[in-house]
DNA sequence: GATATTAATCGTAACATTACGATGAATGAT
DNA sequence: ATCATTCATCGTAATGTTACGATTAATATC
């Protein structure tokens, strides 16, 4: 059917599947990359940044934005964006609290 | 088109994405903890464990070995996954190398 | 007011993902 | 040898993703 039967499971475990899917692309990460080593926020030149086209830049932006990792306010003719620091330490948390998890298993058993 | 332009970017950002796109499904990430938490392999019952079809699971487990994530080998007539203890903790390192970055904005600039 | 710039949105094509049922291959039990 | 069990694979349908060009909306400049 194509669609995630999310009712399956916990909403923890589809919050992380969430945020994983947000960072699912070397563009999207590219951008979160930029915005973390920025100290303001980045008004533009992600275009000629990433080398795709305008509109799938945008929706990139837009996807970041729908996960609320970033935020964009228009500044004249153009927009600006910034990280949503506390959305950032917070997707970081959860994904940390996965990651963290030690393997019970000491080595490969079969 | 629908396909990544994996050629704009780099092989880290890339292989970050990739590692996202493995778990970037709650069932993967359900196969996951199981497998975290148990310290034997797990033979046979992921599929009354999930509530997807059986053919669907194996498509699950399957992106999670090609990933390099799990491994599978046959034992009698069921098969018994478990996690590539290895491979996990490169998986937590890589990622753990995205998000460990503190962000350089202190608070919303826009 | 007319024009240029910038980015969002719309429409669309190609491809990927998710899911299922059916079939097939391998092993264990009868 | 036959049958049941278990999982992989195949085929396929529905939906989602990625990407682009064209259009639209908003602001800045002339």
């Amino acid at each position: 059917m194509g669609t995630t039967k999310t009712k399956l499971f916990t909403n923890e475990v589809n919050a992380i599947a969430n945020l994983a899917k947000a960072v699912a692309h070397p563009a999207r990460i590219t951008i979160i990359n930029r915005l973390l080593q920025t100290e303001t926020c980045v008004c533009g030149d992600f275009v000629q940044d990433l080398g795709l086209a305008q509109s799938t830049v945008s929706q990139h932006l837009l996807a970041l934005k729908k996960a609320g990792l970033i935020q964009g306010t228009i500044q004249g003719p153009s927009t600006c964006y910034c990280l949503d620091v506390d959305q950032w330490n917070e997707f970081r948390k959860s994904i940390g609290n996965f990651i963290n998890q030690e393997a019970a298993l000491k080595s490969l058993c079969c």
